[in-house]
DNA sequence: ATCGGTCTGTGACTAGGTCACAGACGCATG
DNA sequence: CATGCGTCTGTGACCTAGTCACAGACCGAT
């Protein structure tokens, strides 16, 4: 994306004024990051506000022992809200972002930011409105780990992460550190789901058979 | 407080401009709430920003099921943060906040924060700061309830919550939902603690004994 | 003194996380 | 093709935490 029409892709921000879109466009700059990129986390705090032109940005929270939760995901045409929070505030900012695509984005400095913030009424809704919607998930998320069971969550997981062909290319591993749980817990319960003749599994690949019956046990309370 | 000089309780505001502290002054009021308030929660969206002069408040997640689990609190001298985010944007704050003591604050409204938001950068660093110490939090919270012992959780919470004289007023019921756990399960690690001399527990009431072992059980990884 | 509501204690059981280790699979290399 | 290696998966034994059912204990009000 060479060309500066990026404005285009967020509904956001399609209404600022001409004066507004020009020095946010101008100060602005697209970045390529490739698949696997580590944007930000403890230690290398953010320099910008990201836009997400393309590709996906995975949030994940590691415990000291190593094991780790996945908090949220930023999809294109969607902002990286809390981690310009921490980044306006003082706090240092405890989660990890890694690329887990490659991604196109735009980052704007800090200083503009601000500057928009204080001059328009509509990139401060657009900016509102992507922090509210991550803090109520990580309430959501708060809410799932200390009181759902894990065969409900699992249940969640592999329909929100399945691909077409209701295809789910994860290893047990990856989807344990999506829940914050463990390998062994995670295989168990694919086996459990395999028996039930929900899913069929194979090395790193979980192919879902009758999504209806995931869709069911994951709206039990 | 019926005097106009609450803004001398908020460090983060002394250094506003008068010209800006003037509309803020006039336009926002001092509310006082009793004990037991609820303020906020499902189907009942926050109508303003609230800087706590006196008092804290409480804000919890409930689940369907009942359980319940404390996010954070709001002392004297902070903001609402996270809630006035999604009040500014357009999500429903799906948590509760609850009025722990009697409680005395000032209400802004909602057309006032966002006209101080547009005109002043020392009140934006505010705001920003309160929001990213809470989600720095969350995220501390999401991290120890999926991966930290509940022994370690409860020693935190007893030096956290101890009063003057070592001494937490709660019942095992309410500290269950401080940390999402069950009544049983505090009960049983109260029991433990008890036994090896470290707290004495009577209805309603526990006596820190050791301070220094609880802190170090609640250190642990 | 008794009653009712709240608070606490306990045993039996289930769910989920931990540990140790054994295979199985996929892929690169000789 | 055979070999080896790293990753991924399966399994049993065990431990921790949460659930369920129920029994007492405490405390203030009548």
């Amino acid at each position: 994306m060479t060309s500066k029409d990026w404005v285009a892709h967020f509904p956001g921000l399609k209404a600022l004024a001409p004066e507004i879109a020009k020095p946010l466009v101008e100060t602005s700059r697209v970045v390529v990051l490739p698949a696997g990129t580590r944007i930000f986390g403890p230690g290398q705090a953010p320099d910008a506000y990201l836009l997400l032109i393309d590709g996906t940005v995975r949030v994940q929270q590691a415990s000291s022992a190593g094991r780790e939760i996945v908090l949220y995901r930023v999809s294109a045409g969607e902002s990286c809200a809390l981690t310009t929070a921490c980044l306006m505030g003082y706090e240092e900012y405890q989660a990890e972002g890694i690329a887990e695509t490659d991604v196109e984005a735009v980052a704007i400095p800090r200083s503009t930011f601000d500057d928009l913030i204080a001059r328009s009424a509509e990139f401060r809704r657009f900016v509102f409105t992507a922090f509210s919607v991550r803090v109520t998930n990580l309430f959501r998320i708060i809410e799932e780990v200390a009181f759902s069971r894990i065969d409900v969550r699992l249940a969640q997981k592999l329909l929100e992460l399945a691909g077409p062909g209701a295809q789910v290319e994860r290893t047990h591993q990856q989807l344990a550190a999506e829940l914050g749980s463990a390998r062994e817990v995670i295989g168990r319960q694919l086996n459990e789901f395999q028996r039930r003749g929900w899913i069929a599994t194979s090395r790193g690949v979980i192919n879902i058979v009758r999504a209806e019956a995931l869709k069911n046990l994951a709206a039990a309370p």
